[in-house]
DNA sequence: CTGAAAGCGCTTACAG
DNA sequence: CTGAAAGCGCTTACAG
């Protein structure tokens, strides 16, 4: 497979016996162009199958249509139902997507990998990296702000940034009132690391909920795993031990609720009766765990694809510079689905 | 968050006094700058926070380091986990990532996204969507070949073209003579939808385990799922009436045997005593199943990152023009996992 | 209706 | 050691 040149405007142009202005202007249907040169011209295009170059383009109109991407743990779920979205809204506005993956959730500097994007004229950045840690303080350190505009998914709200959410503290708090309708009243919970902001808000609206309905949350009444299914497991034993009242558990993710339902059964606890679970993502599989799961479904395409859409809007805010963009906060709510393993006939 | 003019080399070098050609120099770290002056320009690089434009170079070094990688069905695990194989290394190589996401599995018309990319100058082309039905007929009808090198995941060989794959149809194998190894002899399949390639290749390698072993291979032996957990369930039961001495199942994938636990489950059937189970994927959750499922897996992470390196070499073999690159087939073996649902103590 | 000229942001010979 | 000129592939005024 030796190197081809590629065909150029002047190819065309040589073969069509015009110049370059000439083929430029039939390429985009300008209307003075004789109808004779434009049919010559067409045919010598598609004879020598010429493509003209974005990126020859992008240098002259200052845009480039591109989008960067910057997402982490792509083998999971939720990142890649997220980039999914943002692929699928991308494309229906004709903008190209340049996808970054972070070799790990900690990144340390982050400034090469938003100059790469930048110097290939990206005209605005998805920042779709869960927020852990500190792993978002540098966005305090950029020198005067990005020269593009920027969105990040599902974080703190931070003064002066475009944020896209699920909230996260909501659906604890929808799982948790759940179980206390269907008269569970110890309940206790499995969140997924504490560094990461997703676990903190799930949590949050687990204890929420409890001290609104009067009840103590005490240290032993929690734990948190690291999202896997075993940690799940693991974790769940823990938790056995130290709060043996628990008679129902607010999982952070299905995953997690898969290792728990895992536990209960080798210990012979029967799941909702002594022990109702609800986890939490809403991934199809829960539909038939064992027994089929209760969780709070998010849709993180909508996330991916909502992101998108408020980032084309300021992109274009841009370019009329008049109407300045203000950041925005755009919160998805996501929705409780009710199965067996929270449902048992209460006496 | 109005428009900002890029700080260009122009820019830089009106600030530091010197010429352009002088600041490119300096840039690309040639020896022919006094000290001085080289000093100098750098300072005004880092208090404009220059950056040079990826595009303009590769308008000149006529390279992009840019890889195109054409996906689809992101939210199912195989092909996130394919991309998240390729993100890493092409991270590595230092090459981006241009990511299109067809609509469908089924798209008609191939040749507008080619398009896309071509005019982006990605120097070679990932096409990591499944072969389905007849969605690789564009390849014959490709003018006179594609003007990049392309590099095509898991499909049937076709001559000229490169591709890695997995070896399904081994694997397949694997799951069926483990079976009969643990003695079962009436060994039922559950497939994907056959219009996959993959779907058929796990099928073969399960016909050909059992007529390797005198066993009788009939229609009614088999079934095929749309790889959906819902799907597995529904088609377990089929499968349970016309093949009612079934003691195994070798399912096609690991969602659909999430299924076949499932009915097996509501049924009273006892997995593996009365039917032996076994998937295919090696998906994590599957250690978590009920009981937990012999499955066979495979590494499409690294399926992802051969495919890099594959077009790399391929591209840069188009460099030394000599060496005309030849086609490869690079074929990835995945690996049996034995779990409880299939290792029952047989008398 | 069509072409010569200038320029997008950069680099590569070529002079001096 | 440094700058003027030409060019990557294209488009946009400006002439004619």
């Amino acid at each position: 497979m030796a190197i081809k040149r590629r065909v150029t405007i002047k190819d065309v142009a040589a073969r069509s016996e015009v110049s370059n202005q000439t083929v430029s202007r039939v390429l985009n249907n300008r209307p003075d162009v004789s109808e004779e040169t434009r049919q010559r011209v067409w045919q010598v295009i598609e004879d020598l199958n010429y493509q003209p170059s974005a990126i020859a383009r992008s240098l002259i109109h200052q845009r480039s249509l591109t989008l960067g991407v910057v997402t982490a743990g792509l083998k999971f779920l939720g990142p890649s139902q997220t980039l999914n979205g943002i692929a699928k809204q991308a494309e229906e506005a004709g903008y190209t997507l340049l996808l970054k993956e972070l070799p790990g959730f900690h990144t340390t500097d982050i400034q090469p990998l938003l100059n790469t994007l930048l110097s290939r004229h990206v005209e605005g950045i998805i920042w779709a990296v869960p927020e852990i840690g500190n792993n978002r303080d540098w966005i305090q350190h950029q020198p005067n702000g990005l020269s593009v505009p920027m969105i990040f998914l599902t974080m703190q709200t931070q003064p002066g940034i475009s944020i896209v959410t699920v909230d996260d503290c909501f659906g604890g708090r929808l799982a948790t009132e759940h179980l206390l309708n269907q008269g569970y009243s110890h309940i206790g919970h499995l969140s997924g690391p504490l560094d990461w902001w997703e676990a903190r808000q799930r949590q949050e609206g687990w204890q929420a909920a409890l001290l609104d309905a009067g009840l103590q949350v005490l240290e032993h009444h929690w734990t948190c795993g690291n999202w896997s299914t075993a940690s799940g497991a693991t974790e769940t034993e823990r938790l056995l031990e130290s709060y043996p009242e628990m008679d129902a558990l607010f999982v952070g993710n299905d995953q997690m609720a898969l290792g728990a339902l895992h536990v209960a059964r080798r210990k012979g606890i029967r799941v909702p009766d002594d022990l109702a679970i609800v986890g939490f993502d809403g991934i199809p599989e829960s539909a038939y765990y064992c027994p089929p799961l209760t969780t709070v479904s998010q849709n993180m395409g909508e996330l991916g694809s909502a992101a998108v859409k408020e980032l084309i809007q300021a992109i274009e805010a841009g370019h009329h510079d008049h109407a300045a963009y203000e950041p925005k906060l755009l919160s998805i709510r996501p929705e409780l689905i009710v199965r067996e393993s929270s449902t048992a006939v209460r006496v």
